[in-house]
DNA sequence: ACGCTCACG
DNA sequence: GACGTACGTGAGCGTA
């Protein structure tokens, strides 16, 4: 049957992502025993690929098959009408790690494997069907989907392999009313709530055909709608005509897209037994391994042992040994690793530097693991620590050469093929990356921690050791010291830097053997996927990057602010009548309330005063001098010290810009935090604190951009609480807490004061916090009755909020945690605790699945972001939460403003939908004062 | 080392 | 009926 397709030949054409699904919901979830990783839709597939061989040998056989997949979301039809399918459910988290699996698969059963980016597979078999058909050919598709069915007749017929049903020009006209050449304007009419095409309001499957028969074809109904007597359907078509000819792009298949292979490259093949048999026992599918084994008369191949024993390792089994570590000192010794890392494909690795600030430590040394207890260190700037003047500082002998091993190293680290394990990556990523090495791709242990455990425990890796393995690995202060006679790690004698690093990549990759298969198990593999891992080389980038900072204007401030400080100093021990240390809040305490006996003094745990800002203001507002001139000093004292002083010392002298870091694993909820320094709370709020903003500039001929989230969380709650009213008023732009106050103190939105509408924003904040009559009570300083009687009303308005809580909490209590829109788990084990800790644990439980979702959402952004803006003279610096601040060449500024928006706001999608529309605000200018 | 205070979202 | 609370962070300072 070799040669050229034509008549006597018979294509078949299997729709291969309906197979995956039908298997997918079909069978109960299946993991393979080594390592977790979900495979019952691979198992299911194989399976229906194994009959349907089986069931078509005879006579009857094909002479060509090919399986045709959809390839990613994305295709023609989504650029002529953005909604197209937009009502799909995300992809089950057990699903999507098996769609490459697949495909796998078929090709090992030796069957062509066809799928085209931008098309769907019903284009690709539309394609192909034309074609066979068109050489004289038979083609039969195996689906039953019916969308397909405008292909039947004329040689092509449709197999429902399920129901083993032929479907011929006979069903198809049953299902439609018409012929197979007018299905797609019955479609057209009709519509389809599944793929979200929208047709015609009102007219159905019956009517269409009643309609399409009448008139011949959809164009010429439309042309002569006049003519129909039935008013509505007349106005429907008039009215809708063009969402109509749309509806009927979207469902004609494509018969003549450009494709890379041929017909006869489709030719029946026999399957090659080692390539099948491999691919099966690789799976671990033992029952379907042996009956093809049999089949094909080949010997089944060992199966890996996946006793308990080996499939969950018990950390004592092998302990680890730090004396068991190798010391690499020549390329000779370096070749070995890197070649058993590359064999493996897997290899742990952690670098050793002079300090923790990425963008000021040296590299002193480099270690790697490639299995449990296999793991070297590479001493590369180790010097000698004696107070010998001549030894001292001087380079030990027995190192690699720093450039000779990094050149060695580099293939390794870059190879796709070759993934890297670290603990807290982002910081070797930037260490290397400093020596021109871009490590990828990479996993991450704390990160994969953070997905899993996010509220139980800390995610270092001393934590994770003693957690996991029940190690407690070599504490650094045991080569180091610690306070003032601390060294660096380069005075580390060799020795005992092999033991401490080696095991650090030891435990690393020993972690990785223990969490990464937890991740499929416990269903945040997508999480970790999708908003772990991706961050890492964005908020490497955007920290190497840095944001400029002026010291000048800094400086400047400083002086002022010493200045007014001075002064406030002189008048606060004036009016105390003796020079006390106005920073002292046990000193303040004593003079306000027991040398000048004013009334409200509380003691605290340790029996000192409070001296808190809402204390202070209380007696300021009753009149009293000092505590309005103690807060006034104690604002300045805050600028000055947190940032017109110690941002200075965090100026790189190499860049002049400021280098944060972004701790991922660190709050709860999923939100990122600033560290060295902080720039996530840098002063907005007073109109004296704004003005530090002023020296975080932009670059001579740059501006910098600031976008925002508007509400942002207040959005999220309307959509995961479901409530009407938030969600209208969101769509129509209203002023939100006005909205509420309106409706909750029914003031119509005309006669709304500032007083009101203040104390309505309070509410709505309240509840993102998991509101209580205390804490309302003490924001908005009103008595506690009357605030519980907000919530009530508030409550009695918007019964969906109350709902949303309530099974907020009934879920943490069930499951032992929350979770975002987007999977995040945040466990929460104090919920069940009595007495004040269960109030905490509430409210945090209800607030963060909304704080956790929009930090899902921002991270989403960043993530997207690189090569939004890759063609654009733009560089994302910072993120504050709910911000982003870019800078950008002064004339694109436009261009990446209209570009950074567009992502924010579609950063849910595809795999949320939010009921609300996501908005945000930019502001530009020379400064972030000028830009927020 | 720890608690207080205060800066941000 | 009392408990004692708004959610999430990090930094600098004083006090032990």
């Amino acid at each position: 049957m070799s040669g050229t397709f034509g008549k006597g030949c018979h294509l078949h054409l299997i729709d291969g992502s309906a197979f995956i699904f039908r298997a997918f919901h079909a069978l109960p979830p299946l993991t393979r025993k080594s390592d977790g990783l979900p495979v019952g839709a691979v198992s299911g597939f194989c399976n229906m690929l194994h009959k349907y061989v089986e069931d078509t040998r005879g006579p009857e056989a094909p002479t060509h098959v090919a399986v045709v997949f959809d390839k990613g979301s994305h295709t023609f039809r989504n650029d002529l009408y953005d909604q197209y399918k937009a009502n799909r459910d995300a992809m089950p988290e057990d699903l999507r790690p098996q769609i490459p699996l697949t495909r796998e698969a078929t090709r090992a059963f030796n069957i062509a494997c066809l799928e085209q980016e931008g098309f769907e597979a019903d284009d690709i078999i539309a394609t192909l069907a034309t074609r066979a058909r068109d050489a004289g050919g038979r083609v039969t598709i195996i689906s039953s989907d019916k969308d397909l069915m405008q292909l039947v007749g004329g040689g092509v017929e449709m197999l429902d392999a399920m129901k083993n049903r032929r479907i011929g020009l006979e069903e198809v006209h049953a299902k439609f009313g018409v012929g197979p050449d007018r299905v797609v304007d019955v479609q057209a009419l009709a519509g389809d709530s599944v793929d979200n095409i929208p047709g015609a309001p009102g007219i159905g499957v019956k009517t269409a055909a009643l309609l399409i028969n009448e008139y011949g074809d959809l164009e010429s109904l439309l042309d002569r709608a006049a003519e129909i007597r039935q008013p509505k359907r007349r106005q429907a078509l008039q009215e809708h005509r063009a969402q109509i000819e749309l509806s009927k792009r979207l469902v004609l298949l494509d018969v003549n897209m450009p494709l890379d292979v041929a017909l006869d490259d489709l030719e029946v093949c026999e399957p090659d037994p080692e390539t099948l048999l491999g691919f099966l026992s690789q799976m671990e599918f033992r029952t379907l391994t042996k009956r093809i084994a049999e089949k094909l008369g080949a010997e089944p191949p060992a199966l890996p042992d996946t006793s308990p024993a080996e499939a969950d390792p018990d950390p004592e089994a092998r302990p680890v040994d730090p004396s068991a570590y190798e010391c690499v000192r020549d390329a000779g010794a370096l070749k070995v690793w890197i070649a058993r890392a590359r064999a493996l494909g897997r290899v742990a690795v952690d670098t050793e530097t002079t300090g923790l600030d990425e963008m000021r430590a040296g590299l002193v040394g480099i270690s790697l693991a490639t299995a449990p207890g296999q793991a070297c260190y590479i001493p590369l700037a180790h010097k000698a620590g004696g107070d010998d003047l001549f030894s001292a500082e001087a380079p030990v002998e027995g190192q690699m050469e720093m450039e000779a091993a990094l050149t060695l190293l580099r293939p390794l680290l870059e190879d796709p093929a070759v993934m890297k394990i670290g603990q807290n990556m982002k910081y070797d990523a930037k260490i290397l990356a400093r020596h021109g090495i871009d490590i990828a791709p990479i996993d991450d242990t704390m990160l994969m921690s953070y997905a899993l455990d996010a509220g139980l425990h800390g995610h270092g890796m001393d934590a994770l050791s003693e957690r996991h393995l029940s190690h407690t690995p070599i504490p650094i202060k045991t080569l180091l010291g610690s306070g003032k006679s601390a060294i660096t790690f380069d005075l580390v004698p060799i020795d005992e830097a092999v033991k401490y690093a080696a095991e650090d990549a030891d435990i690393t990759l020993r972690l990785a053997d223990l969490l990464k298969p937890r991740l499929h198990h416990r269903k945040v593999a997508t999480v970790y996927e999708t908003m772990e891992r991706p961050l890492v080389p964005v908020l490497a980038k955007m920290e190497m990057t840095g944001v400029k900072v002026d010291r000048d204007t800094l400086s400047r401030m400083s002086n002022a602010f010493a200045r007014k400080m001075a002064a406030l100093e002189a008048e606060i021990h004036d009016l105390a009548g003796e020079r006390f240390n106005v920073g002292s809040p046990k000193q303040l305490g004593e003079i306000l309330f027991d040398k000048m006996g004013l009334q409200g003094g509380q003691r605290g745990k340790a029996g000192a005063y409070a001296t808190g800002a809402d204390i202070l203001e209380d007696l300021a507002a009753e009149g009293h001098d000092l505590p309005a001139r103690v807060l006034d000093w104690r604002q300045l004292s805050k600028l000055k010290s947190t940032y017109t002083d110690a941002l200075q010392d965090h100026i790189n002298p190499e860049t002049g810009r400021v280098h944060t870091s972004y701790v991922i694993a660190g709050a709860n909820t999923g939100r990122l935090a600033s560290t060295d320094p902080n720039l996530q709370n840098i002063p907005v709020r007073s109109e004296e604190g704004r003005r530090i903003r002023e020296a975080f500039v932009a670059e001579e001929g740059k501006v910098l951009l600031s976008l925002d989230y508007s509400q942002i969380e207040l959005r999220i709650l309307a959509h995961v609480a479901g409530i009407g009213a938030l969600k209208e008023a969101f769509r129509q732009g209203q002023d939100i807490h006005a909205m509420t106050a309106s409706e909750m103190f029914s003031v119509p939105l005309a006669e709304m004061t500032p007083e009101i509408r203040r104390q309505a924003k309070a509410i709505n904040f309240g509840v993102i916090y998991g509101i209580s009559g205390f804490g309302l009570a003490r924001n908005l300083r009103i008595p506690r009755a009357d605030a519980q009687g907000f919530i009530d009303r508030y409550f009695e308005r918007f019964p969906g909020i109350k709902d949303y809580m309530d099974a907020t909490i009934a879920f943490a209590k069930e499951h032992g945690h929350v979770q975002t829109l987007f999977g995040r788990r945040i466990h929460t084990p104090e919920i069940a605790a009595k007495g004040p800790r269960a109030g905490f644990a509430r409210r945090a439980a209800i607030n963060a699945p909304i704080q956790g979702t929009a930090a899902d959402i921002i991270r989403r952004a960043m993530i997207r972001m690189p090569e939004a803006i890759a063609t654009l003279p733009a560089k994302m610096l910072l993120q504050v939460h709910d911000e982003l601040i870019f800078e950008v060449e002064e004339h694109a500024a436009e261009d990446t403003v209209a570009v950074v928006r567009r992502v924010m706001e579609g950063a849910a999608l595809p795999v949320v939908r939010l009921d609300v529309p996501l908005e945000v605000d930019a502001g530009q200018g020379a400064s972030w004062a000028e830009a927020h």
